[in-house]
DNA sequence: TATCTAATTGTAATTCAGTCTCAATTGCAA
DNA sequence: TTGCAATTGAGACTGAATTACAATTAGATA
């Protein structure tokens, strides 16, 4: 067991909940993929793999991971569908989004992640989490 | 006619399209609204006044207020519903909200908005727009 | 290890915001 | 006026997400 899966497993226990296959099967599987995806991309390559875990339970157990802090909900794009972002071990970054091709940069920087907490302190305001999306024209797209 | 209005119908007007009476009904009200708002909220006002403008009026004009930049979408919030917020004459501002009571903060910090714009140059990246998120407690609910 | 039970699962039905179809209406240019 | 493309409202439809329910099962306890 890797450090997710035991993460989650003693996350699942002190809520009196069950490490059940069906989890196990769907967390290695979020934890392999290594960035943005949807419910449909996630059950479509647990069935490539021979999986058999139901859409249903998969919209049941992201939630959970979300709650784990082990994905996120990330930014929505267009479509109305939910996307989900791997963080458990990765440091926090923004994104920047080309809104043509839709190529993904991530950053961070620390100065705008600090001037975010002192704006905060001048409200009283506890942050627990933000967001931070960019949307324009990358090098390739802003020609043509 | 007020500046919105003007706006509008002449963004209408250079697609060919009509600044039918639904359309001023609902422009009118979206500049009355000083603030967040969703379709719903927008149709029980609109009903309240006595005005009969349908549901996919109301679904169909929004977003073309919205490429007009007399609105925009503003952030999602847990229920899926989409919201939005009204922008024309009014600067650009970001959120800071409050998971407990729901209590929004507006501010720009304009640092935080340079820096931005220096990360883009650095990925040789057009930005077009931006939105910025913090989720948290405000100083009420933070206790408590 | 066998027993027991609350948690979990898959299926299928349901929800509901948002979109679309279509016949009737209307704004507006000529 | 007239003509017609744009628009409207009603209601059907879509599809992501949720839920009810009966069957199954993880895992605590004896
Ligand atoms: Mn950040
Ligand atoms: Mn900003
Ligand atoms: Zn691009
Ligand atoms: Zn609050």
């Amino acid at each position: 067991m890797n450090d997710g899966e035991i993460k989650y497993k003693n996350y699942l226990h002190s809520k009196g909940q069950k490490f059940t296959p069906e989890r196990q099967i769907i967390l290695k599987e979020v934890l392999a993929l290594a960035h943005h995806f949807d419910v449909d991309e996630l059950y479509e390559r647990l069935r490539r793999k021979g999986h058999r875990v139901s859409r249903a339970t998969i919209y049941r157990t992201l939630p959970s991971l979300v709650e784990n802090k082990i994905i996120k909900e990330a930014v929505r794009c267009q479509d109305n569908i939910t996307k989900y972002e791997y963080i458990f071990g990765h440091d926090h970054h923004d994104h920047i989004v080309c809104i043509k091709c839709g190529k993904i940069y991530e950053f961070k920087n620390e100065q705008i992640e600090k001037l975010q907490e002192i704006t905060c302190k001048g409200y009283k305001f506890k942050p627990v989490e933000h967001r931070l999306g960019i949307r324009g024209y990358c090098q390739k797209c802003r020609r043509g």
